[in-house]
DNA sequence: ACTCAAACTGACCGATCGGTCAACAACAAT
DNA sequence: ATTGTTGTTGACCGATCGGTCAGTTTGAGT
């Protein structure tokens, strides 16, 4: 393999790499890593069942893969927030950029979701790790916010669980909520009008006063 | 079979039945349907596998009789409801109750979410049909409430749907929420404290005022 | 044209899947 | 003691499971 042959050929492997975890990304989150055979990953994909594993180690290679690259993809949420910063702002886009995230990985998702009902025995550490971490990180500047009588005095790990549980319902449940409201799909408008919603309760719940603009935030929400 | 033999052979037959049940309800609710196994099911059970095919028809019918028994759980919730009622008092009986039940049968709650998962296969009759008019029914008596000025005009559905996702992440998480509180098991301390918080930001949200006095609910929120 | 490594896949492995069945055990009624 | 029903289960069925491997195809470098 030389520099010049490099460019096609790993474009090639990439492209099929993708398609390998897309398709198992969508049948993990469906079924579940016991429910779920590298046949029907292979099915998906369009390619022999041999294929898949000559691209990756292992079905449990390929699940952990999927779990790490969906838990990555929520790194960026909440990432700068400190003690100075306003309640309403930072929990308005902590909802509204869940959300969006939800959206745009539903089956990434689900498939963390899965993990969690399973007892998430490929997240246990990360769990009482980096999560446990992260969530203390919040609760502290949360309860400093409400010393200052910027909010209501209640229990932040309560309140992130809350927004968390909230706005993942929409995408993990999403068979419910169509089945409910008794449409196909769950439209853009479905969605800025529950983000809506939700930032009304959540902060007026916690006795904050509303941020004046989030057009920006309104703007950057439909879909890329 | 006389009538005289009967109640004991079938006080036997209730026992293996209910312990297939719960073994089932278990496997089900960690692995979903199609990841989990007969023979996972009788070891769970401490039974031979035929034994278990011997008391159920199938699989699936094993399968279904449990959502059908966890859908039948949750009938209670909300039953009586009208245009007349206190809003506050209807709501924190929502939460409190819907908390209870999902304490009460966390196999159960997390079968239904696993089944939802997985695109609800068994249940797309029953999420169209039966709960879409509960909802509706539910919806169009708080919209009542917001027209008689006794709550802010939100959107019900979204508000059910809150209420919902918020007290079975308690349960379907519970992985996770282990996790992040650096503990083995959810108190029941904590389960009020998440009670009354949810209460506190939901109803305040609304624009509901609290009501003066639970301790009715509170006492029998004590686990039966 | 030839070489060789990378890409690919049909065939196969032992294990397990949901489900059937025949043989057997337990026991009340006669 | 004999009968008949119910309960019980090891053994087995074809299908599928995750994974291996040998053999073939492909395509860039010489």
């Amino acid at each position: 393999m030389t520099a010049v042959s490099t460019t096609p050929e790993s474009q090639s492997r990439e492209r099929i790499e993708t398609s390998i975890l897309t398709a198992a990304e969508e049948a993990f989150a469906q079924h579940g890593y016991r429910g779920t055979s590298l046949q029907a990953i292979a099915d998906r994909a369009g390619l022999p069942k041999a294929n898949i594993l000559y691209y990756m180690e292992s079905k449990q290679a390929l699940y952990v893969r999927l779990l790490n690259r969906m838990m990555s993809r929520w790194n960026e949420v909440l990432e700068d927030i400190t003690a100075e910063s306003d309640p309403a702002l930072v929990l308005s886009d902590f909802i509204r950029t869940k959300m969006v995230l939800g959206r745009r990985y539903p089956e990434g998702s689900k498939l963390f979701a899965a993990e969690i009902l399973a007892g998430a025995p490929f997240l246990t550490d990360y769990l009482a790790g980096e999560l446990r971490d992260w969530v203390a990180c919040r609760a502290a500047i949360i309860r400093q916010w409400a010393a200052q009588g910027k909010m209501d005095d209640v229990d932040p790990r309560w309140l992130i669980f809350l927004i968390w549980s909230a706005t993942q319902h929409y995408t993990e449940y999403s068979a419910q909520v169509r089945g409910i409201l008794g449409r196909d799909v769950v439209s853009d408008d479905d969605l800025e009008s529950v983000s809506a919603f939700l930032e009304h309760v959540i902060l007026k719940g916690c006795g904050i006063t509303r941020p004046a603009n989030n057009a920006a935030l309104n703007e950057a929400m439909k879909h890329p």
